[in-house]
RNA sequence: GGACUCAUAGCUCAGUUGGUUAGAGUGCCACAUUGACAUUGUGGAGGUCAGAAGUUCGACUCUUCUUGGGUCCACCA
């Protein structure tokens, strides 16, 4: 006989050691699985990657979120018999991680990177990486995840700089990857070139100028890049300016000194913007750029990498821009050429999110992809995408969602995914950071190389760009389970994943090329399913961060509060998609729960080691002796269904609800009680917390696990035991023993509540008496007498019995009970009570009536509808007529 | 400028094809507590479902508009 649990649940005796046996065990691990016997080799699989977490720190809640989501779906598979696969990995986040090593460096020794150099430096990044790679793993571990730890990859690793490589390759042979001068987004900061999506703009204050030139008015909020402006733009429908032809020229006095300018006349400009004229600088703005590239004209540099003016500034050469600024319009000024100035302009100030960098456009030569450019597929296993055809890249990332062939979760997130993908413009691959996949290409004189090896011979030298970070993320669906060109086993078996499970905030920088690459190079989806989570926020609804001192360490939490209760309050109260409100008092109330399941197993045990059963871990469905029996195990089979219902359909918060009011209302407050009452309920007892403990696994496997070494020893584990299984029952059955249960809890409710409203003390008993019509419940009541009066405190029970002075009625099922108060019955409570619940009736019998005396409704509404509706008055108004009984009595009372 | 999303009890949220006297958790109030449960139990108060119009026999649910939060996208100099 085992000894009585402790009387709480601590979770730090448990914790640790409990995750060392799910490691030692290797069932983290399929392949052990199914060569244990544990799992059939023929079943179906059930695979995710886990979304690496960046190199950069530690994690932060958000991850804990996602990594309790992705657990609750892997234990669940795996304890459906899935051959489940959950691939742990952490990504190198080039620009991120070098960001932050950058500012390490600066703030701890004054240093750039240029003082170490790329090799020096770069030894210092991964020192970095692999330090904040340890902490990130043992968070990981400390959440629970049970990832599959012999599959770890790094994103940075030689497997997947190989893929990298490859992928480039072939991308670049067929025409999909190319170099070329186009406008981007410099950061004269980090010396590097960033991606649109990278760039954030935030509105400011600033001036607006206007400035004389030639006959036209022009505005402008960037002065400084105005010297090289020849060329003067409107629209070609503005009457305006309808003497003006495209192409004519003119002389003007400008900053420094004459020019000629010449007039074009284009669709881009907003006629009622400012004066509908502008001056165009196409070497530093996206618009002029386009607009210059439209009608064939010169671009000129005016600033150079550095953020600094160039020699066509004259005067100015050398001078940084903002520097330049007020003194070019006091130039200006001078020479009679500012009309006015606006001080009240916003303007969209754009920066780099890492760093925070003030983004300065250039025209550059960069590696891109071509995502429109049309190519012949010939890996093509998915439908509507045919070999031998030609297809672009936008293209099948519109079909490859539009088809449904990818789902995704929430669906409204699809409207995003296509916003995105129909507007798709070609993705800028090179960055001039030094942390990253290099660009795998060569140069030697004019000669460019691309290949997977560096070209024979001397003299060649590799592009000293790296890729984008997602580059090689968009391939993470298969890099860790084999190469580019490479077929393997894991490949066969769990490709492609099951689901993608992230975060919606990078739908457009990961989702997309993901499916985008993976289509590419391997003509299959890289995923079934997309399932976006929301954000966790404090709880106030603001985003974490450090300024705000509003993080939520997830390790503080889970020293403090457990690891169970920290996975719950990220699981439940919350929907797809949205973002949660987390704070202390919550992850309490789920502390508090944990708690509540350890003493609900620890009564359970307790009670069945009373008797002589012995406790079973492989038990069928016993035998119900009472109507209580009947009700849990009704009740036990729906939950299997419903929550099954629900995780399959990723609603892992109604799913967490429903088992929480299971456990909490209908087994603790309800079953177990009325357990003390009847006794002799071992086998069911098992039977039940058995159930329990399987389906709250996936949410939180620490208390359970803990639980079911204390039934069945250290050498069973819960992580691998089997799902219960909904047993198909008719639902005549289940409806009437719902309904008698139904009955008893409510007479009991009710004499609970009005003990309470008498200030009855919950020691002393009182006696109920029902009238002669009881027939309908005698039987019910009867059965469960017991039961009856034990949680209602009740002293006896009279069938048939006459109202005894001084006693207060009440109506349920439609039969009057009298509930005997002698001597605390107040007349004026009771009567003002029962009028009370008369007005609370009365309206809705009137309002059913009128409802029902509606002919359109009578004619419309299903006769299902309408016959329910029946019922519910005659019940309604039978109740109604009781009242007025009891409140008559109630008059002639007070009247002697 | 184009979209998306949210608005239900003090707080956090359910409410899935339109038919409920609108629910839960938490907080609050009252009572109880050698009892599996410091972290418990029982009972109670608390909502014109943001506002307006429409569709319908019937709207928290569908449509349109308004108001107020949040988010994404976009080359307004």
């Amino acid at each position: 006989m085992k000894k009585e649990l402790p009387k709480a649940y601590e979770p730090q005796q448990y914790e640790d050691a409990i995750y060392q046996r799910w490691e030692q065990s290797r069932f983290f691990n399929p392949d052990v699985c199914v060569k244990k016997g544990i799992t059939d080799k023929n079943t179906p699989t059930f695979s995710i990657v886990l979304p690496p977490p960046n190199v950069t720190g530690t994690l932060h809640i958000g991850h804990a979120a996602m990594l309790a989501i992705e657990d609750v779906l892997i234990r669940y598979h795996r304890m459906k018999g899935d051959r489940t696969l959950w691939v742990p990995g952490t990504d190198h986040a080039a620009i991120a991680t070098q960001e932050k090593v950058e500012r390490l460096l600066w703030n701890e020794d004054q240093k750039t990177r240029h003082d170490l150099g790329r090799d020096v430096f770069l030894k210092r990044v991964e020192d970095f990486a692999q330090d904040s790679h340890d902490k990130i793993i043992n968070q990981t571990k400390k959440m629970g995840s049970s990832l599959d730890w012999s599959r770890e990859y790094y994103s940075l690793d030689e497997k997947r700089n190989l893929a990298v490589r490859k992928a480039f390759k072939k991308m670049y042979d067929a025409g999909l990857i190319y170099r070329g001068d186009r406008i981007v987004n410099w950061d004269p900061k980090m010396q590097s070139n960033v991606s649109d999506i990278e760039v954030v703009r935030t509105e400011e204050k600033t001036f607006f100028y206007y400035f004389q030139y030639g006959p036209f008015v022009i505005g402008t909020a960037r002065p400084e890049t105005k010297f090289g402006d020849k060329y003067v733009v409107m629209h070609p429908e503005d009457t305006r300016y309808a003497k003006y032809k495209h192409g004519d020229t003119f002389e003007c006095e400008w900053i420094n000194g004459k020019i000629t300018a010449t007039i074009i006349k284009d669709e881009a400009v907003d006629p009622e913007f400012g004066t509908g004229v502008m001056t165009i600088t196409p070497w530093h703005d996206a618009t002029d750029f386009f607009i210059a590239d439209r009608h064939g004209l010169d671009k000129e540099q005016v600033i150079d990498l550095n953020g600094n003016l160039l020699e066509i500034a004259g005067e100015f050469a050398g001078m940084n821009i903002l520097e330049a600024r007020p003194k070019i319009v006091e130039k200006l000024t001078q020479k009679g050429l500012v009309v006015r100035i606006d001080e009240e302009y916003v303007s969209a100030k754009a920066t780099n999110s890492r760093g925070g960098g003030l983004i300065e456009p250039q025209i550059m030569k960069q590696w891109w992809v071509d995502v429109k450019k049309k190519f012949v597929i010939e890996n093509s296993q998915m439908e509507g995408i045919e070999n031998g055809k030609e297809y672009s890249l936008q293209e099948i990332l519109q079909h490859a969602v539009r088809s449904k062939q990818i789902e995704i979760i929430p669906e409204r997130f699809e409207k995003q995914y296509f916003n995105w993908v129909d507007n798709l413009l070609d993705w800028c691959l090179s960055r001039q950071i030094w942390y990253g996949h290099r660009v795998p290409a060569w140069y030697h004189g004019d000669d460019v190389y691309v290949g997977v090896e560096a070209p024979e011979g001397e003299g060649w030298q590799q592009d000293s760009d790296t890729l984008d970070t997602w580059f090689s993320a968009g391939m993470f669906s298969f890099t860790p389970l084999g190469g580019v060109d490479e077929e393997t086993d894991d490949l066969k078996n769990y490709h492609p994943t099951s689901v993608l499970e992230t975060g919606y905030d990078i739908l457009t920088f990961w989702v997309v090329r993901m499916i985008m690459m993976t289509t590419y190079l391997r003509g299959e989806v890289p995923f079934r399913t997309v399932y976006l989570h929301g954000l966790v926020r404090d709880e106030q609804g603001r985003k974490m961060s450090k300024s705000l001192d509003n993080i939520i360490d997830p390790l503080d939490v889970s020293a403090k509060y457990g690891t169970d209760a920290v996975r719950l309050s990220l699981l439940l109260g919350s929907a797809p998609g949205n973002d949660t409100k987390l704070s202390d008092e919550k992850i309490g109330s789920f502390r508090n729960f944990t708690n509540k399941l350890w003493n609900i197993s620890r009564f359970t045990i307790g009670k069945v080691q009373e008797t002589s059963y012995k406790i079973q871990k492989n038990i069928q469905l016993p035998q119900a002796h009472t109507l209580a029996d009947q009700y849990i195990l009704m009740k036990i089979n729906h939950v299997v269904e419903i929550v099954t219902g629900l995780l399959e359909s990723y609603q892992f918060s109604l799913a967490g609800e429903q088992l929480r009011d299971f456990t909490w209302g209908e087994f603790a407050d309800w079953y177990l009680e009325i357990a003390k009452v009847e006794g002799n309920k071992s086998e069911i007892l098992n039977y039940c917390l058995n159930n329990i403990l399987k389906l709250w696994h996936p949410y939180m496997p620490f208390v359970t696990e803990a639980i079911w070494t204390e039934m069945y020893g250290e050498e069973n584990l819960l992580m691998v035991e089997r799902w219960p299984v909904f047993v198909e029952t008719t639902t005549g059955e289940a409806q009437a023993i719902q309904e008698d249960f139904d009955t008893l809890q409510k007479i009991i409710i009710k004499i609970r509540s009005l003990r309470s409203d008498y200030k009855i003390e919950p020691r002393k008993k009182v006696s109920l008496v029902l009238n002669e019509d009881a027939n309908n419940i005698f039987l019910l009541l009867q059965n469960n007498i017991d039961v009856l009066k034990t949680l209602a405190r009740l002293e006896t029970v009279e069938f048939g019995g006459k109202k005894p002075d001084g006693a207060i009625s009440f109506v349920e099922n439609g039969v009057e009970m009298y509930l005997n108060l002698i001597g605390v019955l107040d007349i004026e409570k009771e009567t003002e009570h029962i009028n009370k619940e008369i007005a609370t009736v009365e309206p809705y019998v009137n309002s059913l009536e009128k409802k029902l005396s509606n002919t359109e409704f009578v004619h419309n509404a299903p006769a299902q509808v309408v016959e329910q509706e029946k019922k519910k008055l005659a019940d309604a108004k039978e109740k109604l007529e009781k009242l007025h009984t009891q409140l008559i009595y109630l008059l002639t009372l007070r009247d002697f």
